[in-house]
DNA sequence: TTCCATTATGCTCAGGATAAGTATAACCTC
DNA sequence: GAGGTTATACTTATCCTGAGCATAATGGAA
């Protein structure tokens, strides 16, 4: 390959772009994801000459979708589908994500758009009781089969210890963070709908709802990017309404995480860092003793350098 | 818009991506980039229908016009330069950019590539010997110069906080992850030559070479990924040889960060997290007391899960 | 009314991690 | 052997974190 000039003059080479979003909110200590086409795939269309940027774009088809405006915004990945889809000589489609938070609010009657609770696509994420019963029956049978069938014996060993540090297998503490890095290893073991669709092998037996395309990855991608950010930026907030009490903000954080933090020690870090202040009024209707209701300080994201956000979530 | 299909059936709404390289080595206790074009471009080229996934085109690029093969690889960001060339009705082009790291090796005679300084972009990103004098001299009173020409005193105010926060101005802590909001902030103020490029007004004032096009965006972007990255995951490893004594690790690192470490203690968080081992040998040709010459144990990353890098550049 | 379940909130305490400094060792050049 | 330079071992004070105890409000059941 000779030196290329650096831009092609008026490329040849000419690809399609897809839009993708991974859309959230938080009801009742539940996470919902947006989703369209009986909850089987991502609000998605393809970037088009009308869009003025990427980000328009994508919020033209939420918008047009599922008659829900899009907030918070963030890039998540940009991928060619490839090995995936399989047509290797098809010309070149590359999706690029984005993960969005917002509330859940009225979808428009009519529209495609439905909220998912997104642990129907990752029932082995949700640890809030504990590590989910089908870890242990389904999933690390089926990884420990996947290992056995590897040749050789070192790479054996490589597969098992791989499935064990991803779910925390003997004895290894869960790590919450690695959601993609699960549903990597659940597709390259062919226990999962979307690895057999292309080979005509094995079985898919682990349970959990699958999706179009690539989107439960980019799902899966968006899920680990919100878990690991929730740790270090106050983004919860975008999830939560106007007034919240902190047990309702507590439980937003443990939905998200998929597992639960020590009560007391969640609220002097909330407290501490001044990320909120009250607002005088009580939460009404609860069992109970009434709490306080506290709304989220704006100001100090832009007070403090980036503030960041600490939760009780590292150890444990 | 009316509900629209998912997926475009042949999509009319064709664009080009170029593929874009952040390539960064140290040597000597200097972070160098991969240039080309006389040090005013970063190695790129378009997507093609032959490359078989982003990063083969990506590495094919970087391989044809440095003649340096890629390692460690990447995503950064996709965007479309839009506002920022200015034509608003040229069809799409979208930037994905990647960060590489490697070893500064032989770059193969008569290529175009040079391995430039990264501190010549940013010069007010070093503050290995404490904030540089041009924070003071030049861009503070540009950026209050900026503040000032608001209109309302609220923007004001607002306009000279954010200076503040970004460049550690008035008794605030110097952040050295702010990379890109730094350089958005030139950017925005019109101080730096892309930003004066398009608008006729203005003049730039702060030193710094710049790039093509968004290249110097890029490579924001890239030292700001890097400077997050290396104090939670051992990727500084990547950049060192093979043998290397703790001094030069930590030079490395303060390379990288653009500030200065407590020895003792960045030695202690290295050794007890067993990142490293010691090779038996030691360090030949040096003033001082010879040191123990270390070896990454690259065993520790599948060992544990994900393995943190914990790096003494938290507070101070 | 009393007791209990439930949530809110204040406080303590031990262990670990971190920043910063002191002290000593080993090598070089002059 | 004095002085510069780097390596390496300890010490200390402080802060952070995880974990638990105790008490305060509230509503409903006994």
């Amino acid at each position: 390959m000779a030196n290329a000039p650096r831009k092609a003059e008026t490329s040849i080479d000419a690809i399609a772009a897809d839009l993708v979003a991974v859309l959230v909110a938080v009801t009742e200590g539940e996470p919902k994801i947006m989703t369209i086409a009986n909850a089987a795939a991502l609000p998605s269309g393809p970037f088009q000459f009308g869009h003025r940027s990427l980000q328009t774009g994508l919020r033209a088809w939420v918008e047009a979708q599922t008659g829900h405006p899009l907030g918070y915004v963030e890039q998540l990945y940009t991928f060619a589908d490839h090995g995936r889809t399989g047509d290797a000589r098809a010309p070149h489609r590359i999706s690029i994500s984005y993960l969005g938070l917002t509330r859940e609010d009225q979808v428009r009657e009519g529209s495609e758009g439905h909220w998912s609770g997104w642990y129907e696509y990752f029932p082995w994420e949700d640890h809030r009781a504990g590590p989910p019963a089908l870890i242990a029956k389904i999933v690390a049978p089926k990884l420990r089969g996947w290992a056995k069938s590897a040749e050789s014996t070192s790479v054996q060993r490589a597969r098992w210890q791989r499935a064990a540090i991803t779910f925390g297998l003997d004895d290894r503490a869960w790590n919450e963070e690695l959601v993609l890095q699960r549903y990597e290893l659940l597709y390259e073991a062919s226990v999962i709908p979307e690895a057999v669709r292309d080979k005509p092998a094995g079985e898919a037996v682990v349970p959990g709802r699958s999706m179009i395309s690539d989107h439960r990855r980019i799902l899966a991608t968006g899920i680990a990017r919100l878990r690991a950010k929730i740790k270090y930026r106050p983004v919860v907030f975008e999830l939560m309404p106007a007034e919240f009490t902190l047990l309702q903000l507590q439980r937003s954080v443990e939905a998200l995480a998929g597992r639960l933090v020590h009560k007391q020690n969640f609220r002097r870090l909330i407290e501490q860092q001044e990320l909120v202040e009250e607002t005088g009024a009580m939460a009404a209707e609860t069992v109970g003793r009434p709490a306080k209701l506290f709304r989220f300080r704006h100001g100090i994201v832009a007070e403090r350098a980036v503030a960041g956000t600490k939760l009780p979530l590292s150890r444990s």
